[in-house]
DNA sequence: GGATAACCGAGACGGTACGTCCGGTCTTTGG
DNA sequence: CCAAAGACCGGACGTACCGTCTCGGTTATCC
C-alpha cells in the first residue's frame, strides 16, 4: 500500500503517477467511491501532489477511466454503415457491462461528479476518444459509400450516437440484445419518420 | 430568511414544511444542490426535523421537484407531428432552465442520486407522467396522419424523444434554438440514413 | 487515549471539555508543543468541537495553564511590604521552576505562541488573574502602611512587578536565590535613583 | 518582484544574497513573520539556496536584523541621568517601531525562537552591544554625579533598563509618550518605595 | 582546453497541520 | 408527540509550508 520513492528533482515522478492512477483505480472499484486523502493514504503520495495535477475529482477520473478501458475495438469492415455502427455500440455498451463492477463503479462515480462539472460537453469528450474517433469514421465511410444522409454535420451525428449509450448506461439498459434497444437503434439509424415521398 | 414559529404541539407544523420546502427549493436554485446543515439554517427547523421527514436528500428533492413543476402545457394541433414534436421538446427544456429550481432539481436526480434509484425508467415513470402521455398522443395523432413509420412501437419511440431531452439535460444544452439541438432533432426526427433510393 | 463519550444533546458535554484540556496538558508536557489535530486525535473530539470554544491556540493554552497552576499562595501579612513582594515574587518563580519540564514547555510554547496574537496585554492578564490580585493586594496594604509612594497607579505598579517576573522566565533566572535577581528586586522597590533631598 | 540574474558560477552571487535579505526583511515588515518558500518567491532564488546559507530561519532573522538596525545614538550630555536615560529608551523604542523591520524581526527573536536561544541574556550581548555600553555610560555618568544610589552593580541596572525595552517590545508598548510607559519609567527610577522618612 | 567543482534556478515530492464544512446522531426543553 | 436548538464525532475538503531531492546550466579553477 504504501511506498517509498526516490527523488526525481523537479521532475515529474512516473512511479508517483502511476501509484496514484493505481490506488484510484482500486478505490473506485472496491468502494465505488474516490476521495483524494484516501488515494494520497493508498499511494504514499502528498494530498498537494495529487492536487497539482488533478485539480479536480474529474479529471483524475478520467485518467483512471482511459487508462483502463483498452479494449476499444475498431469494427471491421461491413459494408454496411448500419451494421458497423450496432458493432460499436454493442461493443461499448459490452465493455460497461462485462467489466462488473468496475463499469457499475464507474458510472455511480460519473453520475455522483457529473453535477460538480458544469462544462459537462467538454468532460464527455474526453472520455473513450478512441471510441468517438471509430464512430466518425464509420460515418465517414458511410458517406462515402452514400449510406448518410447528406448536409449532417458528422460531428453532431457522433455525438448521437454516443450519448445514446451514455443514456443506455444511466437507463441500466446495457444488454445489446435487448429488443428495446434493438428498435431505438432502428429508430435512430432509419428515423422515427417516413422519408418523404420520394422527390 | 429565519424564522420563529409558534409550537403547534404534537401536530406537525405546516409552516415549518412549506419554510423548509422553500428553503431547500432557492439553495437547489442557488447552487444546484443542497445540504441539510443549510436548509436547516435558513428554514429555521431543527435538523433533526428535516431528518424525520425527509431522511433520504432524494426525497426532498422529489418533493420540491413536484411542488413546482407543474407546467406541463399540451400542444396544440398543428397538423404536423414534426412540430408538435418540436413544441413539447421546447416546452421540455424551457421548462427546466435555469429561471426554475426544477431543472437543478431534476439534474440532480439525475446523476449525484443516480445510485439510489439505479433504474432510471423507473424515475421516468415517477415524475413526469403527464408529459410522457403527450409525446404519446402527438406520435398516435402522426400514425394516424400518416406521418409516423410503420412498424414502431410507440413506448420506445417516446422513451428516444423523452430520453433525448434528458440527454439536454445533462449536457447543459437547454436553449431550444441552438442549432446542434435542432440537428439532433432532425436526425431523430427524419434519421440519419438515406431513405433506400427510391421505392 | 480515544474516548467514546455519551451524547448529552444540544448541551455541551463535560466530558469532551475534561478530555480536551487534558490531552492539550500532555501534549504541551510531552512534546512542548501543541496542534489542534492531535489534541482532537487523543482527546477523541472533533476539531470542529475545540475549535468551536477555543478559537485560538492561545486560548486553549491559558485555559490549560490556568487549570494546572493552582499552586499560587497569598502571601502571610510580614508587615513589611518588601518582604510580601518578595515572597510573591519568588512563589511565582517557584512555581515555573519545580514544574518542569512543564513550566519549561509552558514557556516554550508561550514565547512560540506569542507573536501570533497581538494584543499581548490583555493576553498576559487572563494568565494567573489570581496573582495579580495578590500583588494588588499587597500594594495596597503597603500604600496604607505608608511604604509605597504615593501618586502611583497601582496597576502600573502590578505590571512592573508582574511584568518583571515574566522576564526572568524569558532569561531563564528563575532561582529567587539569585544574587543578580535579587539585586534586581532591590532596584525595583528602592529606587535605582536617590531620593530627592528630602522637601 | 522576480529578478533573473546572471550566473556567477562557482562562486556566490552577491546579489542573490542581496535579494534574499530583502525579500526576508519585507516579509518581516509585512506579515512579522518569515517563510523560506515566499523569501525564495520573491528573491527569485531557489529553496535549496536559502537553506544552503541560512540552515535555520533564525539565521536568516539575525543577519535581517544586523542589517538593518545601525541606528543606536549616544545620547548628549543633558547634566540629568534621568533624561539621558529617558532618550535612550526612547531611541530604543523608536528603531524597534513599526517604521523598521527591525522590531519585527527581533520581537520574533525573542519569541518564536527563543527555545532555539535559551539564554536570552547571550542574545542581549551578541545584538545591540553599543546600546549596551551607551546605557553603562551613562549610568557611571549619574554615579559620578551623585545622581544613582551608591552600591548598585552597573551591570545590574544596564541590564534592569535595557530589560525594561524589552518588556516594551514585548508589550507592544513602543510609544515613547505613553503614559503608562512614563510611570514605569518614573517608577523604575525612582523606585516605587518611600525613601525612609526623612534621614 | 577539458575536467572538475561549486553555485544557482526551478520545482516535484512526502509530510503535517491548518481551518472549514457537512453528514448523521443525539438529548434537552417546552408547547 | 412533535419541533427547536445545537453539541458532538467523524472525516473529507483544499491550502500552505516544511525540508529534501534532482535536474540542467553556468562559471571559475586546476590539471
Amino acid at each position: 500500500m504504501k511506498a517509498s520513492r526516490a527523488s526525481t528533482g523537479n521532475r515529474r515522478n512516473p512511479e508517483t503517477h502511476k501509484a496514484i492512477i493505481k490506488a484510484a483505480s482500486d478505490l473506485i472499484q472496491e468502494t465505488g467511491d474516490l476521495t483524494f486523502e484516501e488515494v494520497a493514504r493508498r499511494s504514499g503520495a502528498g494530498k498537494a501532489t495529487i492536487y497539482r495535477w488533478w485539480p479536480q475529482k474529474i479529471e483524475l477520473f478520467i485518467e483512471v477511466y482511459n487508462s483502463q478501458f483498452k479494449t476499444e475495438e475498431e469494427p471491421p469492415d461491413f459494408g454496411d454503415m448500419k451494421k458497423e455502427i450496432d458493432f460499436l455500440v454493442a461493443s461499448t455498451l459490452r465493455t460497461w457491462d462485462e467489466s462488473s463492477p468496475s463499469g457499475k463503479a464507474f458510472l455511480y462515480l460519473l453520475t455522483k461528479l457529473h453535477n460538480q462539472y458544469p462544462n459537462v460537453r467538454e468532460m464527455r469528450q474526453r472520455f473513450m476518444p478512441k471510441q468517438r474517433e471509430y464512430f466518425k469514421k464509420v460515418l465517414q465511410k458511410g458517406l462515402a459509400r452514400g449510406q448518410l444522409r447528406e448536409g449532417l454535420d458528422l460531428d453532431v451525428v457522433t455525438d448521437v450516437l454516443f450519448g445514446f449509450t451514455w443514456h443506455c448506461l444511466l437507463s441500466n439498459q446495457l444488454d445489446p440484445e435487448a429488443v428495446q434497444l434493438k428498435q431505438t437503434m432502428d429508430i435512430i439509424c432509419y428515423g422515427i419518420c417516413q422519408p418523404l415521398p420520394a422527390g
